[in-house]
DNA sequence: TTCTTCTTGTGACCTTTGTCATAGGCACGG
DNA sequence: CCGTGCCTATGACAAAGGTCACAAGAAGAA
């Protein structure tokens, strides 16, 4: 794939939720500071220690952080898609990059350099609040993370994750949110009329793994379990549930 | 103790890592927004899931943030003390605080309201970006406990703790950091003479397990542990490091 | 197709973590 | 001095997590 064009940048940058409500003369100098640049899996973006030089807005594609220990297990941070930012909050505390990041798909990346999104927050207040917005639900998800692997078996993490995949799932059959007079949310649909609910479940036994914190073998058991319950069932990359009550129900177990 | 006077809170402001070299006129502008109020150990400042109407100031003594589970369990977020800024971050995201936050000794605090301390930084994208930069640490404090609790274990979590714990100790010893000419470090008194390294380990086992993520008993049976094999050694409160390097190198040591 | 590589399922086994119960220590107020 | 609480230590046990090994499937590339 070509790398983007200017308009597209523009457009681009437009969406992304951290720059909505700029206005043009804005979105514009971004434009001018952002350096596109391809990204392909397998292939870091940056590691976990290197100085920080700038952040990455995602033009396509998806991109995974994460930390990995010294025995080669990982954990997984986050995973980025398009629209989303990554790298925003180093840029402000003269550390190193806290961890590393590596696409999971082929993906474009809009670079922008630490010095000019610095002066460009410090002109623009406004945009400096969005950040800290931005950085604010970045660390919600990290506590959440914290909480669950402080509090949750491996068990209740997997019910977790799943639930996660289908939620999200849902939003990108249903942009801009669910309103009054649309169908039913698969949910919905789900609950009344006992159909199992259908999502493509796109990751590796390993991946899951790294998400939630353990290893493989453990997500194949523990899956496993779940379908022998009855509450999931797993057709390929297809993931049928079942029962969400239950894995719902599942998620919040505690040790 | 009587709540502090005017002077004695634009004092304390200033001496806010967050709030270094702003200007006199920005200063008193915080002072007159900040409200003092008294917090004593064990009385909620809030809970999480509460609507987040500010930021507060630690003024003096010492403050625990922390998850808790259904069943009881603790996990510790920080402890901050004199100087540190509790929840800076739910201010600008919108969202309730996303835990709870209760004294650990009787403190002071300064409370500053949402509101003004938004309009603050919009006035000032120099405080913005101070504000960014404090939350950036903030995260990689977070991604830390995420790592530990992903990577260690509980005997390599304490021993980090008590690490911990001996930096600050030597850090409140020797205010502004080493510089050329001082003494040496306790550390390096440490490795050279043999001598043991001594500190206040002000901390039950309690507290010590909901800092790691695990239970009073596997504290216990860790640090008799880590006594039997002469790496440390307990004396009441007073904690004597008889092998600092057995130590690090224990903290590290994954599953 | 066939070969190779990546992925998955599972048994056997060990280690770590967590629970429960019990007993002794220490500190503080009466 | 003696309770009454809280803190600590520890054994016995249960359960969860993790490792290793190996077989069988699935998915691509040749």
């Amino acid at each position: 794939m070509a790398l983007p064009s200017r308009d597209q940048i523009a457009a681009a940058l437009k969406a992304v939720p951290l720059f909505a409500d700029l206005d043009e003369r804005q979105i514009e100098r971004l434009v001018q500071q952002a350096l596109p640049r391809r990204a392909e899996p397998g292939v870091l973006v940056f590691a976990e220690g290197d100085p920080c030089i700038g952040l990455y807005v995602i033009f396509s594609g998806a991109i995974k952080i994460f930390k990995q220990s010294t025995q080669g297990r990982e954990q997984v941070l986050t995973v980025e898609r398009s629209g989303g930012v990554i790298a925003e909050l180093p840029v402000f505390d003269g550390g190193p990059y806290p961890a590393s990041c590596v696409p999971v798909e082929p993906s474009v990346l809009l670079f922008i350099s630490k010095q000019d999104f610095r002066r460009s927050c410090r002109e623009d207040p406004e945009l400096a609040l969005k950040v800290l917005a931005s950085v604010g639900r970045r660390l919600r998800h990290l506590v959440g993370i914290i909480e669950e692997l402080s509090f949750l078996t491996v068990r209740s993490r997997l019910a977790a994750l799943l639930l996660e995949v289908v939620r999200e799932e849902q939003a990108r059959r249903a942009p801009g949110g669910p309103r009054a007079g649309s169908p039913k949310s698969g949910a919905e649909i789900h609950r009344k009329t006992g159909e199992p609910l259908r999502v493509a479940l796109p990751l590796t036994h390993q991946e899951i793994a790294a998400r939630i914190g353990t290893v493989r073998e453990l997500v194949s058991r523990n899956l496993s379990r779940l379908q022998a319950e009855g509450i999931v069932r797993l057709d390929g990359h297809t993931l049928l549930i079942h029962d969400l009550d239950r894995l719902e129900q599942e998620a919040e177990s505690e040790f």
